[in-house]
DNA sequence: GTTTGATGTAACTGATGGGTGTAATTACCG
DNA sequence: CGGTAATTACACCCATCAGTTACATCAAAC
């Protein structure tokens, strides 16, 4: 499955050096979602890929570029959750039931899961800082909805900060058991997180 | 804070032994939560503990030893919650309660987030199977009580397997934000997530 | 005071892996 | 065909680090 085969038939030149750095950054995130980013040697990807540890530099300058070329990747895809989720005219609740489906399809990616499974340490301190802000953004994001919700009645009085960082580990947490032959579907884990959260275990009485 | 000294007062050799063990494991698990485990040398955790690194060896037999030390003792530490929360002359949810208040805590003491934070593959595969059967053994604690309290009709019907999945996933993913200088108190989490859980965001009809 | 446990010093080994240089080779494109 | 981009093969450097060993030493126990 994981073999989107090296030799791609682009677009001529200018687009396929890109879709093949692509290509790296993909088979990266997977390899270092599957075995940890210090565990994945450059010449587990080139094998990966069928190709040479030398043709890999040939797109990339460090395996550090990797690991922060994928989380770039992958924080862009989430630019349009984040985009969506932003939408004022929707009501509250639809918002955070948005930002939720897409974080958790999002997370659910190689990309995706890559900045929910490996640790920032193995990034230099500027890209670990820029990933940091980027992480913090979409959590101010989902604070901001739940204390507008709150404000709006339509939410429990809750602390916002404590919520969401519930509600993202529960998120985050989905590809350490979820990356298995025979996943559960994203969208019916959303839904049932979603469930969870919005309604809680305890049945409302009579 | 963390330094722990090394030289023990304590009872005679035997005694002694097992401490100054101790003491090496809880220092490993605070650099591996703090650093990750491939980026912590043996020298660092020497060094933590102001010994050397052939001190170290004294106590154990190799750097993998000190990792699957600390998940040993974590999980007993755990064991306690887990009795605890079998008990079964208490309510489903008040167990339910237990168990959740009591992971919260453990998770987040230093050897407890090294479970949650320590990916598995750095272990042998033997050890990492005996981890994961731990794990395995957490999780159908919390579904079964959750499927009891469905039973009794005290929980709304769920799939147990992702709502325990989701509260795991909140909890294990403490340590990732809340190991800062300033926490958030373990308690004060631990009863936010419990009304998460239990009731939800969403205040009931009339 | 002698045994024995505990720790330090200080070197070495062996392997891994990131990263580089270069020349040769292959594939593509005009 | 001829030129250029892509890729390989291969050799190599260098740093890190787990793991080991031999020897000396220090401290407590009996």
């Amino acid at each position: 499955m994981s073999n989107r085969s090296w030799t791609t038939s682009g677009v001529c030149r200018e687009g396929r050096r890109e879709a093949k750095r692509q290509a790296v950054l993909q088979a990266g995130a997977r390899l270092f979602n599957d075995h940890g980013y210090e565990q994945t040697s450059l010449e587990d990807i080139a094998a990966a890929l069928k190709i040479t540890k030398r043709t890999i530099y040939y797109y990339v300058q460090s395996k550090e570029d990797i690991l922060f070329g994928c989380h770039q990747q992958g924080l862009g895809v989430l630019g349009e959750t984040m985009a969506q989720s932003q939408n004022p005219d929707l009501p509250v609740l639809e918002r955070i039931a948005l930002l939720i489906r897409g974080y958790c399809a999002w997370v659910s990616s190689d990309l995706g899961a890559t900045i929910a499974m490996v640790r920032e340490h193995s990034l230099s301190p500027e890209r670990r800082q820029a990933l940091r802000a980027s992480k913090a953004e979409v959590d101010f994001q989902l604070r901001s909805l739940i204390k507008q919700g709150v404000a709006e009645g339509r939410l429990r009085p809750c602390d916002p900060k404590l919520v969401a960082a519930a509600v993202f580990g529960a998120l985050n947490w989905i590809p350490h058991w979820n990356r298995v032959a025979d996943p559960v579907p994203q969208e019916q884990i959303a839904e049932q997180y979603l469930h969870l959260v919005m309604q809680g275990m305890v049945p409302a009485r009579d």
